[in-house]
DNA sequence: CTGTTAGCGCTTTCAG
DNA sequence: CTGAAAGCGCTAACAG
């Protein structure tokens, strides 16, 4: 800065309001300063602008699994904001375990990032940073009744809506595969199932509700047991990793979709469209949910929001494609 | 600090060693320290260590899309050796498009970044950061004559074995389906087809490689032209992009698969293990390819290579399922 | 092993 | 509108 302050014939401070500040420097200095800075190819340091001025344009993003395509949507609505308004993303994998996300959040509050966008895993880690001055919005989930501002899906609606699409089939005995129910996505999910039975008038068997893990292996097995030990006419799979299972277990033992069994699942992505049927489904608007937080997280930072917090809820749309029919007679 | 230095009745100098540094600092004062930083919830400043330190931890990850799977493990790979390496990642998406890639190698430059990986789009970029004193890998792809570390498919051998495969079911006439051919990718892909003919004594008919955009809609004009113009008996198509266009145009003309027409890829993606049949392709061992893309940087970064420029080149691993079979009697 | 001293490169008062 | 001076929070020399 010293080379462009001389080279310009004025001061580094000078310098720097030409080059950043506006209104402070004559249009003439101005120009001439960044001509130069042009030049010498100069390149400010984002460290020291940012140590002294005591902000900084990076935001932390802490997912879950960058390979599953539901998080890389999300990140990637999120990147395209944050660079189109000039800041970057600092993104961190934390494979679901608290600690790993604890651990990613120390690291973002130790860099002085500006903000953070977290699908969180434990309610300790957008406390953490919002007691530590961080602007915080929950992408996907909201746990506990933390205060963050939140971007989520509508799941209750969702599920709902996949439920009745089911139901006015004639489908009447529907497996739910769901892997937890004690974040917002889950329990929002089964609750949109219930929903639709109570509308529906029908008496909900309680064992229609099965448990697995949010891994498609296990939850092929677990559509093993449900097929062996309930008369099922449909699956609806709480999202896009157990869908994968339902399904490769339905192929395995042949059987014909939609005519013997119909399946349906929660989060589109693009396998789903690929496959023979295609997968009912519906579509979460991924990127937009990303671009929401970012943007959510924008107006926090430039202080543009009321101070109570804000939850934005999506509706997701419901795409029928051909896994879905009438359910056979008995 | 200096509160953590008071507390702990030291200096900052002492606080910073004991904090960081090993060796330099009696144990008891280390462990009083760190109980010290501990109890005030003392959080080290990255921004002030590093501009003092003037080394910095943060990587730049330059990609073209992380909604597309490749990239996204790619990433998911990189990110995993540095986190566990105690580095951050600073995504930026590049959309393909010199003047954006450009324009973040420059922020980058600015964050003072420790190195960067990039899918590099044009030459300038790598070269850029190089000049400026900045490690850079090229992942996947290089560029000119780059004298950058580069990790690579061996994409002339994948291509090699995925032509040798349809071959030898006797296929004669396999239109090869490819976006580019500037880049070291579309290049050694289609320098492996050639080879694979060459070696077989079968003169390859130029009319067989057919060029589209890199997008599925365009592909599978693309490959509605091919099966209109050519008699093929089967379609090999140069990534994962292509393979949906190729396939979407196949299914909407109920050509059975592989009876009446086979079908390769480059790059398996797990759509390609979930349709019926499934698709034979190359694994490119994606993630394998970003954990090695940061390892590589990372030894860079710590000197721990000799001068000379370095290129990894990972060969694939072909991946023969349903959609490839004996070409139809003529 | 520890304290003191001097900055890293930049921005922001404060005068002029 | 511009320059001089004073640091942001930390670490690297240098003595002790």
């Amino acid at each position: 800065m010293q080379d462009v302050a001389r080279e310009a014939g004025v001061s580094a401070s000078t310098v720097s309001r030409a080059l950043h500040t506006r209104g402070y420097a004559s249009r003439e200095v101005r120009e001439r300063v960044q001509a130069v800075a042009q030049r010498l190819g100069y390149v400010p340091n984002h460290m020291a602008r940012n140590l002294r001025s005591r902000t900084s344009t990076a935001i932390g993003v802490l997912i879950s699994d960058l390979r599953n395509p539901f998080y890389a949507d999300l990140a990637a609505g999120i990147e395209e904001v944050l660079r189109s308004e000039g800041h970057q993303m600092i993104l961190v994998n934390d494979n679901g375990d608290p600690e790993e996300e604890m651990h990613a959040a120390e690291t973002l509050l130790a860099m002085q990032v500006a903000g953070v966008i977290v699908t969180p895993v434990a309610a300790g880690c957008p406390k953490m940073l919002s007691e530590n001055g961080i602007h915080v919005v929950c992408a996907d989930r909201q746990l506990g009744r933390a205060g963050s501002d939140a971007v989520l899906s509508d799941n209750k609606l969702g599920a709902r809506e996949l439920t009745d699409h089911l139901l006015s089939f004639g489908h009447e005995r529907i497996g739910l595969l769901i892997d937890e129910t004690k974040w917002s996505t889950g329990a929002g999910r089964l609750a949109g199932f219930r929903a639709a039975y109570e509308a529906a008038g029908i008496e909900l068997d309680e064992n229609l509700i099965v448990y697995t893990s949010f891994d498609a292996e296990a939850a092929r097995q677990t559509t093993n047991e449900l097929l062996d030990q309930q008369q099922v006419t449909a699956i609806l799979s709480a999202n896009n990793v157990l869908a994968q299972g339902a399904l490769a277990e339905l192929k395995a033992r042949k059987l014909k979709i939609p005519r013997r069994i119909s399946l349906a699942a929660y989060d589109d992505v693009p396998w789903m469209s690929l496959v023979q049927p295609g997968i009912t489904t519906v579509d979460q608007h991924t990127v937009d949910l990303g671009r929401s937080c970012a943007q959510l997280l924008l107006a926090r930072i430039r202080d543009e929001l009321p101070a109570r917090r804000r939850v934005i809820r999506v509706a997701p749309r419901l795409v029928i494609r051909g896994s879905t029919g009438p359910a056979p007679r008995k």
